[in-house]
DNA sequence: CTTGACCCTAAAGCAGCTTCAGGGTGTTTA
DNA sequence: TAAACACCCTGAAGCTGCTTTAGGGTCAAG
């Protein structure tokens, strides 16, 4: 099948499946001697399959490098695998502490401003302006997992 | 003063203060005409500890930019400044949320390999190759906060 | 007068894509 | 048969918030 079919099947846009190639995930696919086209078969639509899995868990393309070697030696140990889910979910539970710091900061920081005013008179403003608890310090300390930082504004 | 003490007295690095001053954050400094070397006053150090407790508190530059604008209108309505505070949170929960079911998820893939064994038979891989419900769908919604992506481990 | 600490700029790198620019292929339809 | 449209290709740049690197000037002390 071509690039366009195989994006549809797995729910990866063209774009991504020519970069995962690129950047080693996925095996290159063989060329249409006429067109030059990449042509898939089902042994490609199963790693992206597998690929899709691990990403929608949150797993960098290095973690997923190895589970896909661990797949294809069958007769290894499967320890590797576990201690990575397990560094892996200490990655994502490390996040989510550094986050809810973060909420109860930002929380009590709006309770800083009840009634609307001047920017002169709001809490929040002065909040920012004299931090004072020695809350300066980083409570997002850069874990593995990312998503302290909050990204430009996408949603409509 | 010059970049290295402002930098000490706040928290950034040096590097990290002619970015902001690149990127609009931090107004262009004044230069000492013998050496072009940046000179600061205490505005910007002022400007700099505001800048720091957003960053801190997960914000991107461009909401920092918001709150910088109301600063220095102080006639104005906070009504800005408590939407977006309000909206940030909401950006900072809906990234725990996300991270709590992948935390769900990873756990309960965790349980699918007890013994250690060959790859052949780990439950984990199995349920990669093959995903049993329909969690396939993205957990992890590019909401506004990023950080269900893993990053590459520097933790040592 | 050299060592070391500090300052400068411009460009590239990070992760994981997405978007763009510029062009070929292939089928359908007016 | 030609235009329209959907699909394919490559390579490079853009995104966020910095950090790192390369290559060089400035200045005080010993
Ligand atoms: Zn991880
Ligand atoms: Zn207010
Ligand atoms: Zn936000
Ligand atoms: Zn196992």
């Amino acid at each position: 099948m071509k690039i366009g079919e195989l994006a549809k099947q797995v729910g990866f846009t063209v774009e991504t499946i020519r970069y995962y190639e690129k950047e080693g995930l996925l095996h290159p696919a063989l060329r249409d001697p006429a067109n030059n086209y990449r042509r898939y078969d089902h042994s490609h639509l199963e790693r992206l399959i597998f690929i899709r899995r691990c990403r929608t868990l949150a797993m960098t393309h290095e973690e997923i490098q190895v589970l896909l070697q661990a797949r294809v030696q069958p007769n290894a140990s499967c320890e590797t695998i576990n201690e990575l889910i397990d560094e892996h979910i200490h990655h994502v539970q490390a996040r989510i502490a550094e986050l809810q710091i973060l909420e109860t900061q930002l929380i009590e920081l709006r309770g800083q401003c009840r009634a609307a005013h001047t920017t002169r008179d709001c809490g929040i403003l002065r909040e920012l302006d004299h931090p004072t608890e020695e809350l300066t310090e980083p409570a997002v300390v850069h874990s593995h997992v990312p998503g302290s930082q909050c990204r430009g504004g996408q949603h409509k």
